[in-house]
DNA sequence: TATGAATGAGGATTCATTCAT
DNA sequence: AATGAATGAATCCTCATTCAT
């Protein structure tokens, strides 16, 4: 199984907070989003507020994290527990993150920021990363990857993925030059990684 | 031709903040580069120094960035022209880029973390994908690359190479475990990249 | 008499937020003790309901300062009453000072640090001073006393007392210790405080 | 030898903050005595400014006990010189130090206080009470004093005193005054420590 | 009687930049 | 060409208190 949404749901003003913060991380970046932006943005009279609501910047991170993994979770993963085989798993989660895009340009683009920033410290990107590998892992098992670093593969499959999503998110495309994109990553992943047809090797 | 350097040898002082600043970034990151920490790397007794020097932190921050593609050029380019053909082109791109971690460490953390965080802001972000892209045209006007959209796979193999390269750095790994994940990088981008042998599969 | 207790009983959470106040006092000193910490301490999940019932940072700390004033005289007034002449009672004021550091240390170490940082705003600490000096004077005027100031001579001996208890209590020492530290206290005292045997030496 | 002054003249705008951070603790305390505060008796129009002469609260503070013991050392070290014997310079300490808050009330109001607060923490409190000691031990073994736990009687008296000076120094009174109390406190100290003249044992 | 969200002032510190020397 | 002191806005965070429920 590619991806799992854990997050319940926030109360009142911590969700409304959250969603202040994440919109503006989306906006200015991960780096200019201050508190002060937060609340302003968020209606809030004073910074005082966020610190009374979350223990502190890691904490308010973590918050974004958790409701954008929740949204996205609740979009992507229908998608992919449609798809059947290795293969078609890995397109649909590279084609619904793409179209996912349409739906919440916002929480794409400061997951991505977070992430890049955030290096590998946060424990929901390396769960990412382990998600991806294991089902790597899986597919190579089955036979239909062929054997390559999967750790490598994961890494440079899904920055790529993050760094067209968030070119394309700036932009906010229309529907079809989405799916287009979509279609071209998850040709570009399925190539990367699928196992030689039989007797080939390119 | 993949990759090109234009830089003019800085001058003394300049020259001096430039590499402080490229091995403080590579050191705590973009975000925490402030210009004292610069100058106490520098061992300059004041951040008026840098300011009397560069019009501001863009002028320093595209400085470094000139300094850094002047190194990068020199060690990559040497390996590339010797390539022949541009899927071996490609290759040598890929790996000597990842070889080049093993031979100046900090530029290239620094580049990466620079890239990340100015975005798509940055005429030398464009130049580097601009030339990439334009390298996919032409080897698909030769046949020896497939059909796709050349932005959207430049940005991808870009920034998962990038991605990749940063997580390997922080490790400051062996050169055999660096000759390792150049070729499986560069087998992931030849195998998303190359024309189908003969009968296609896609 | 010397010292003299004044504390009707508080009523339930009056009381709970008391001691609690007094421990977290004892623990980060004045300075830190915020409603914050207190209410945390107390198990109290918001500062309002300290708010709500003491009228202010003040208000708290009179009720601290009479709750343990409370607990001193319970603990040293019956030792103090048991000696007979003013020197012996000058001697059990001190050595059950001390003594009171190993029965109550939190208690003790609170107080001093609210006479500290209040200095002679508060009526308690006043109200302790002039109970030493009438002592004093009593003393001197039944001549085991000699002529001195009596004011300089409270405020002196009580603020070495209170610097030698706050030194002691935060090593919780082995009750012979303090037994050993009352002792030399005490001698300080009288010689300092007695008059002289007979002929005069001044 | 009691007390040693270790100063290099302050340049300039750091002379002048910590002068006005002595002023403003002195007025204040030290707890309200904050960047703000200081920085506006300075006339000041920042906060950043201290921030850029010092360290931080712990540096500025250091720099002002500096210039407070050397205030101190200049003043009382040649009275204490000038004294000959244990006892009498003893004497001299206490008076010279009494006498001192007619000469300077703001840096002696200010030490005080910092003492009080910063506790045990600071190498110049430890540094004095050592002088002492030190000075109680030589005179043991020179017969002068009698037997008594110098660390004990050192706190004691050194807090006795600081406990009356600042008292003292808050109402600013007359030379006459201060002289009488000087000799209130020496007496007491003289008394607390000098050895029986011979016989007797009071 | 009790709660806990909201407030807004104030805390120290870091920042890039300016300017007189 | 170089210096380093000065600036003032911005950073996150903590504080005691208030108020509607």
């Amino acid at each position: 199984m590619l991806m799992r949404a854990r997050t319940f749901t926030e109360s009142g003003r911590r969700a409304q907070i959250v969603t202040a913060a994440i919109e503006v991380i989306a906006e200015v970046g991960y780096a200019k989003a201050s508190f002060s932006r937060i609340a302003k943005h968020a209606g809030l009279s004073s910074t005082g507020m966020i610190s009374y609501h979350f223990a502190g910047k890691d904490d308010l991170l973590a918050a974004c994290v958790a409701e954008i993994e929740q949204i996205t979770g609740a979009y992507m993963q229908p998608q992919i527990d449609a798809a059947e085989g290795h293969i078609a798993q890995l397109r649909a989660y590279i084609e619904s993150n793409v179209a996912l895009v349409g739906e919440h340009p916002a929480p794409v683009r400061a997951l991505i920021d977070i992430v890049k920033n955030s290096g590998s410290q946060s424990a929901a990107v390396n769960a990412r990363l382990a998600m991806v590998e294991e089902h790597f892992r899986a597919g190579q098992a089955a036979g239909v990857f062929r054997p390559f670093d999967t750790r490598t593969m994961a890494i440079a499959l899904i920055s790529g993925l993050d760094a067209v999503v968030v070119t394309t998110a700036t932009a906010v495309p229309e529907p079809n030059e989405l799916a287009r994109i979509g279609r071209e990553l998850a040709e570009l992943a399925v190539r990367a990684t699928a196992a030689d047809p039989e007797g080939g090797s390119a």
